[in-house]
DNA sequence: GACAACCTGTTAAAATTTTAACATCATGAG
DNA sequence: CTCATGATGTTAAAATTTTAACAGGTTGTC
């Protein structure tokens, strides 16, 4: 099993998919609104088309448009995502990766996140053991 | 300040930037060797020599040859690259990106870093209050 | 010197990505 | 019914990406 060879879009694949993830699902119009430099309709529509043959989305008909949703589930993609910035940047240490993200916005982590961000912590040492 | 637009690079470019980045620096041969499916030399140099024109990489000469080193820093270009991710899959949530690292690869954290990983949330806490 | 083994840059063709013009079809207003 | 609106698919041109053939240059060996 030697793991799937990872799949490089287009740039505009990218950024199609990237707003896919991050809203669940998308149509045409969601795209021309969401990308700052969007094409014509038509244009979308194609790229849709496109990862839909490719196997990234499917889409299902709703009062007369089509919504396209990411086939793989997000969290599935959030892990290799996180996995290929943890082999990229990271030397794959977790460690790093986590202490890069606390770093960063620790201004905007809560207390409650903080309490149960050490309860993780915890509980994988026990586990671990 | 509007924050910079998010470059983004074809495929191949991909490639080469992630080479690049995990190993600090890159010549062509390396790439070759590194790349499953790589192209000829002459195309990789090309590749190569784009990514510098496009200020993404920068060479120096040793030993007769050129060694490419990303121009962005390591530290930098990661926090970019997860920034995106945080926002792409997990709405921001630095919680549920920590959770997420934690979870897919607890067995192989050992104890001494989860005990740093412990003081890290404990200064945060420490920090923020 | 001549040759082989590497390296580089230039250049242009091949392949892919990106775009949008067009042709339809369905819906709702007048 | 007729027209405007808004959706889709097909198709092909435009633009970019990707590749590699070529043309040197340098170094080391015979």
């Amino acid at each position: 099993m030697p793991g799937k060879p990872r799949t490089y879009l287009s740039p505009r694949e990218q950024q199609v998919m990237e707003v896919a993830y991050q809203r669940g699902q998308v149509t045409a119009a969601d795209l021309i609104a969401a990308l700052p430099d969007a094409p014509s309709n038509s244009a979308v529509r194609t790229h849709l088309r496109i990862l839909e043959t490719k196997g990234h989305l499917s889409h299902r008909e709703e009062d007369g448009r089509y919504v396209y949703a990411p086939t793989r589930p997000r969290h599935s993609a959030a892990r290799s995502a996180l996995a290929q910035v943890l082999h990229t940047f990271f030397d794959g240490s977790v460690e790093r990766a986590v202490a890069t993200l606390l770093s960063e916005k620790e201004a905007e982590l809560s207390d409650e996140e903080l309490e149960r961000l050490g309860q993780m912590i915890e509980q994988a040492r026990e586990g671990g053991r």
